[in-house]
DNA sequence: CGCAGTTTTGATAACTCTCAAAGTTAGTGG
DNA sequence: CCACTAACTTTGAGAGTTATCAAAACTGCG
């Protein structure tokens, strides 16, 4: 168990990685990539519900998602949480905590899940001499503004059906830019967890899966979703009336 | 009028600007300052209703408010807009454009709305040689992520009453670092603004406003706001509970 | 196999939306 | 300066959707 490790943390580098064209080394020369390669500490893989980093922890890593996904929640103080993002392989983590140089929110694992840490002060450093990387930094930070304005645009919707069809097919594009199957995938949340992105409670979100099902625009079973009747959802995100 | 305008923009620079210690400038020796303010274009203000850029235009360059109130919003494909944001002075707008190369939403003045314009291109070939300006440019960019995480929580409440008293609060401590009164200001949006942004019909806080009233927690007329007891917001903000 | 946690289903109540109309403001032109 | 219009805001009544409470069904795990 610990060779495979071993063997598997010497394979890891940026070089090597799957998602490179998503992340920070897209676009770079090779000798860039090395310097890249050197400052990123690649950690043992966490499991469901470990937790990267807490809010009001400070901050001194960015990271990103190499297989796996995570949460990042926002814990108010009357005790009532609220999930800020679902992250998925290339997605970047930490930025909103640069300003205030402590985190916000709480990131933490909804599966098996591997992370890059970026120590933010090296890598501003090494930003300094490789105008690509920070190009590429740039970019990815815009990306993930556009992908919390999806959250708002969907939060935004009135009604409940409309947010999960908006949801289901944000989803859906995100996987068919990674190459996976934009009608068949696995959430990797827990209803609970779904429902409180959404903004709605978890009955309902269980009411409207069984619902889309009766429709057939989806199977649902569990975790594993098919989209069976891409148009019709799409009906579902964008209009009011009822069918 | 022209000469005064023209007065004025002589007048104009990083280095006599009211918001510099929000904006990029922060920081800045006054040799790099002077190499960003070469940089910046800075026209004449604009008028209620005046278009920065639309969606799908072509993305060049970022925007700074400087003086009066900008809202960004989405036009949806069924006709349905989203406020994005509310943008006061300090704050950096297109940020969301960058990956894409082109603009996802839609940027209107409010008000009276004077702006500076920052060529993204020049701005990245000038940042290269400032650490300063980027370090800055980058807790700009958290500072902005932050804001959209408030939003993101404001829309996440349940209750209507909740979400006007969250977006209260924010303003009033925004208001309030940057030496404005907490207690007292002007909404520059109109009530169907607020509503969208609010994800609320226009009529709920219309009715919120009258209740909030009846309560004794602020003092409304049109768009002058005077919070007249903060905790009794603060605790319309957290708590589910009717008084 | 049984237990804890999660998900689904059901019934009810409450909140907010929608539709409708009156009241108000601001801007325009006589 | 006033009247008039258009846009915005407030208020009211009713319907609909969703939250809440409660309990059953299911899943995963020891």
């Amino acid at each position: 168990m610990l060779d495979t490790f071993n063997v598997e943390k010497l394979r890891q580098s940026c070089a090597s990685c799957s998602i490179q064209e998503l992340c920070l080394p897209a676009g770079l020369a090779s000798a860039d990539l090395e310097r890249l390669d050197r400052l990123v500490n690649r950690q043992k893989p966490f499991k469901r519900g470990d937790v990267l980093f807490r809010s009001a922890d400070a901050f001194n890593n960015l990271f990103v998602v190499r297989t796996g996904t995570v949460k990042t929640f926002h814990q108010g103080d009357d005790g009532v949480d609220q999930i800020m993002g679902f992250h998925y392989p290339g997605d970047i983590i930490g930025l909103d905590a640069i300003h205030a140089g402590q985190h916000a929110c709480t990131a933490e694992c909804l599966e098996h899940t591997s992370v890059c840490e970026l120590p933010f002060d090296r890598l501003e450093e090494v930003s300094r001499e490789i105008p690509g990387l920070r190009q590429q930094l740039m970019k990815i930070i815009s990306r993930e503004m556009a992908q919390e304005h999806r959250h708002l645009l969907i939060l935004g919707k009135r009604n409940a059906h409309e947010r999960l069809a908006v949801f289901l097919l944000g989803l859906s594009s995100r996987f068919e830019s990674r190459g996976f199957s934009p009608t068949e995938f696995q959430l990797s949340m827990s209803r609970n967890d779904l429902a409180n992105y959404l903004g709605l409670a978890v009955e309902t979100v269980s009411r409207l899966f069984t619902r889309f099902q009766e429709q057939g625009v989806l199977d649902v079973e569990r975790k594993q979703v098919r989209i069976t009747d891409m148009d019709g959802l799409r009906q579902l995100a964008g209009s009011h009336c009822e069918s």
